[in-house]
DNA sequence: CCTATATTCGGGTACGTACACGAAAATTTA
DNA sequence: TAAATTTTCGTGTACGTACCCGAATATAGG
């Protein structure tokens, strides 16, 4: 027997009850001072019986005031395109915001150059913003920058990567041992007992490892849980590009024992390539992100499985946590972890990002 | 160069650049009669020129006219609790849109009984709506019932299975011959070439089989596609009382070459129930749909994978469709076909449903 | 050319909330 | 107790759009 047909009221309503007029009723919503203790608990009283629900469309309507967010996070890459799908969901975001008195600004800086964040984030912190919505690639930067967010009581989000210590208001993004987890779970449906597993790590900066650690862990945690006997190899391979990567590979996959390869980043387009010129594409090929060049691997049948993060729904949430806190005043979730998608050759094509 | 910072003009402006009165602009904006061709162009010119973008959050304040939509889709049931989730996407549109004058009415039928629908539907058409969701379970009532709706002409949008021939406004659901191809491949995975599978379709109302034959018929193509020799054994099963299935399965599964089961739906609960009581988990099961059952299941290991296809969100997007194409006059895009997410033991937990 | 009717237009108010400004009441100070 | 302050509160306008009502203008009819 709830009722569900409650009625619209509005500060009116609320001041004719309360025998005051509607500037009072106005300033205890907003608890600015210039009421008495009375009367204020009065209204208070009647604001909660009434159950009252502030008209977000009015309100944004009559209050001028423009809410200024900052965006920090990497740009896009010739080597990797992976952070063009958050930031289409921050510019959609942005557009569908800014009816609302949104305005957004947007720092980029170079994910295989801590200085450049460094040099960004120093921008950023120039100006005023009311909310930040931040990409922690560079763990020890990142802290240091929250820090400064905090001390000015700027809100923080986090996208795609955690802090280790998880200072900011939210966190959007992958579980990543899950995902690492996940992997294993996958790839244990399709190895023999008497074969190996090839875990490859392509980074060049060492802090983003925070990111493929986490992976790892996970990845192995399976294994081990399972009992699994399968030989797990692994390989870090620090310069990212093509020739590096194929000498490395092919020194290892002269072990004939291997029958898997798991490539814990965006980065295993490379080594489709590599496999594809090594003539070795029967071999299983996992790895992450939806992008243009793993999606063609995925389809010629190099690539089996993609995992998939919804990064453009990353950047839009982010966002909207940003908005959720800032105009609507509402709590909002700390940890958001996205679906753990898997890519195939068949399920690509509706994979909306 | 784009320009990006286009100023934020209103009607005002517009009135004052066409040296007419804000009334006049606002004829010409919802093209009311009253305002003479030259002026009317001039106006319209201008509109053009400064891209005149309408203010929604004050269209919808003034705008005092309420928008009624009706949603008629299957009760929640005990045979299967599927129809909770888009409901309670319908629900969470319903206190988002709530705020601009949304008012939403349900009309629930019974899955199993098609005369329960033609009797909501006709309690809907006696009434006056401006937007209908609809789930077509019936295909020939529905048909007839969105033709009801185009002479009246409300728009109506599909959701979870399309209509042959797209009478409505927009589909958003499963694309599902997809859906059984995803299903074959991950199976062809798993199974020999002289292994093979069971083709389980539950359903009472032949009805449904629109949706499970699609589905069968993609899942079919693709092994044709691969030219793959496992064999296919198909059952269906009307009675969808757990004795009925188990005598149905335990008289196929004598058949020792059986190494996979699919189910075209999500009564793949019921078929794990009873593979579990005949001591067959050993068998592959594939099913469809995030159930509670289901998952305990796939917790368990009887199930294996589980293909799922967002049904909260096609209740959301559902009414989101109407929205943007009856306030926001936008045009929306005729198929929304959900991504084909697959749910395993290790990342159910993350599935947001 | 004058009235009658139709057409074209502008003034003004409303939607629910925010907030500036100033008035009234309560309190302190002299 | 009057004046000076502080506290408490109400009036009024604004946000950008919708739409009612009536005024001005144009057209038709005689």
């Amino acid at each position: 027997m709830e009722k569900k047909e409650e009625e619209l009221v509005g500060v009116k309503e609320i001041a004719r009850l309360a025998k005051v007029s509607i500037a009072t009723v106005d300033r205890v919503l907003h608890n600015r001072t210039g009421v008495s203790v009375k009367t204020k608990e009065k209204i208070q009283q009647i604001i909660k019986e009434l159950n009252y629900q502030p008209n977000i469309v009015a309100r944004t309507l009559a209050s001028r005031k423009k809410l200024r967010f900052a965006v920090i996070i990497p740009a896009v890459s010739l080597e990797t395109a992976f952070w063009q799908a958050p930031l289409n969901g921050i510019v959609q975001a942005e557009s569908a915001f800014r009816q609302y008195g949104i305005v957004v600004e947007k720092f980029l800086f170079d994910q295989n150059d801590r200085k450049s964040f460094i040099e960004q984030a120093k921008l950023l912190l120039r100006k005023e913003f009311d909310g930040v919505l931040l990409a922690p690639m560079f763990v020890e930067e990142s802290i240091q920058f929250v820090g400064q967010c905090q001390l000015r009581l700027i809100p923080v989000v986090n996208i795609n990567s955690d802090l280790p210590g998880q200072d900011g208001l939210a966190y959007i993004g992958p579980d990543l041992y899950q995902s690492g987890y996940l992997s294993a779970h996958l790839i244990s449906y399709l190895v023999k007992p008497d074969e190996s597993i090839l875990l490859v790590n392509i980074s060049r900066e060492l802090d983003n490892d925070h990111h493929l650690m986490r992976k790892e862990e996970g990845f192995r945690a399976y294994w081990q849980k399972k009992k699994a006997v399968n030989e797990i190899i692994k390989t870090d391979i620090q310069q990212t590009d093509l020739p590096a990567i194929k000498k490395q590979l092919s020194k290892h996959l002269k072990n004939s024992s291997i029958r898997a390869v798991f490539v814990t980043n965006s980065r295993v387009a490379a080594v489709a390539k590599v496999l594809e010129e090594l003539e070795r594409t029967d071999l299983l090929l996992i790895g992450f992100d939806f992008l243009e060049d793993s999606i063609a691997y995925l389809k010629k049948g190099v690539i089996d499985f993609l995992i998939c993060q919804k990064p453009q729904e990353q950047g839009y949430l982010g966002m909207k946590a940003l908005y959720d806190k800032l105009v609507l005043h509402q709590e909002i979730q700390k940890n958001q972890f996205m679906p753990i998608d898997i890519i195939t050759r068949e399920n690509y094509v509706f994979y909306n990002n």
